[in-house]
DNA sequence: GTCTATATCGTGATAGAC
DNA sequence: GTCTATCACGATATAGAC
């Protein structure tokens, strides 16, 4: 996004190189005890090093889930046939990069408790974002009549979020917990309530 | 829960007060940056002090969270007039106890996420409870003919959880969020699906 | 049973050398 | 652009005072 460094093709593939193996260390560890000095272990640099291309531990953190977004909206944007499809065919994704998901959970939840978190920003963007995404997504489905009118369009887009938000720490506690089944039972009660039943 | 002291008044009493600036100092600094040193400092002891009533930091916020539950209790059970009011009731209450919500989403998502942490059991267990309690719930509006019968009452019982705690983060982020509102709104989706309507 | 003092080790961040 | 050195601060373990 903001790239600290220049454009040479070294610093560049440097940085995606701890992107990545950040990403893995979080995965085996948590966010929390994920550590500055053990990404920069095994990327073949001192922490010094690793913060030379991300301010903050923290910064790191945030750009490792932007990107994450900004490859994902691929499959969000695949909506066959239904128009959530792309959305549930995301939190199928999902169950295939837990240490991303983990990081989402950790990450979004101390950002949003702390009034003065670096990423508190990041955050309220990325969910004004995703309720735009989701907000198309419903009112498509309600052009095409699949699913009903009489409700609050906020409030469902809302709850479509908060339901895949809160369901990945149910299924990190148990993967048995089918994250894009249930997204799609809620989608489901939005169906007209007039004939066609 | 487990005492690690005796039953002297005076035992007890400091146990308590720790609890509650454990919890006041979360709710000033989130849960990743509440220090054992500063809650210690505040109840005029040493960090060794506070351990030794709380085996660690971990067990001092799980203790936080279940001393919450037990309180939260009253409020859940009383179900006027529609058996998920007093689900409903316990979101609205949420509201004024920003410190305890910032707390279960930090901790329950750092929890979940990491196989080995010592409060996940714990968390495995507060939704399991919490599952049987709102299928309970459920099964009473169905009972009543509040509520349709078309749907998988485990993945809804799932999604109820889900939306409220999801929502925490939103609201977090942006307090014009109503918590209790969105809930209501997905409890409404239940609504039978024949005649009445 | 209650609590302090002390020591160890790990953390993120920074300054400045190379 | 990357390092070494160092800082201030954190959790935790042990020993023992009271």
């Amino acid at each position: 996004m903001t790239p600290r460094t220049g454009t040479y093709a070294k610093g560049l593939a440097k940085r995606a190189e701890i992107l990545a193996v950040g990403l893995e260390v979080v995965a085996e560890n948590g966010c929390r005890r994920a550590t500055v000095r053990e990404i920069a272990a095994r990327v073949g640099l001192t922490a010094a090093g690793v913060v030379h291309y991300f301010e903050s531990r923290e910064e790191l953190f945030q750009e490792i889930l932007a990107a994450r977004d900004d490859r994902d909206r691929e499959i969000f944007e695949d909506k066959q046939p239904r128009p959530i499809d792309g959305y549930l065919r995301l939190l199928e994704h999902n169950t295939r990069v837990r240490g991303l998901v983990q990081l989402y959970a950790e990450y979004s939840a101390e950002a949003a408790g702390w009034a003065e978190h670096p990423s508190r920003v990041f955050f309220q963007e990325r969910f004004d974002q995703l309720r735009a995404d989701l907000t198309a997504v419903v009112q498509a489905a309600q052009a095409d009549g699949s699913i009903g009118r009489d409700f609050d369009v906020p409030a469902v887009v809302n709850l479509l979020i908060a339901a895949a938000d809160g369901l990945q720490v149910q299924w990190m506690l148990d993967h048995r917990i089918d994250m894009s089944a249930h997204v799609d039972q809620l989608w489901r009660l939005l169906a007209p309530r007039t004939a066609s039943e």
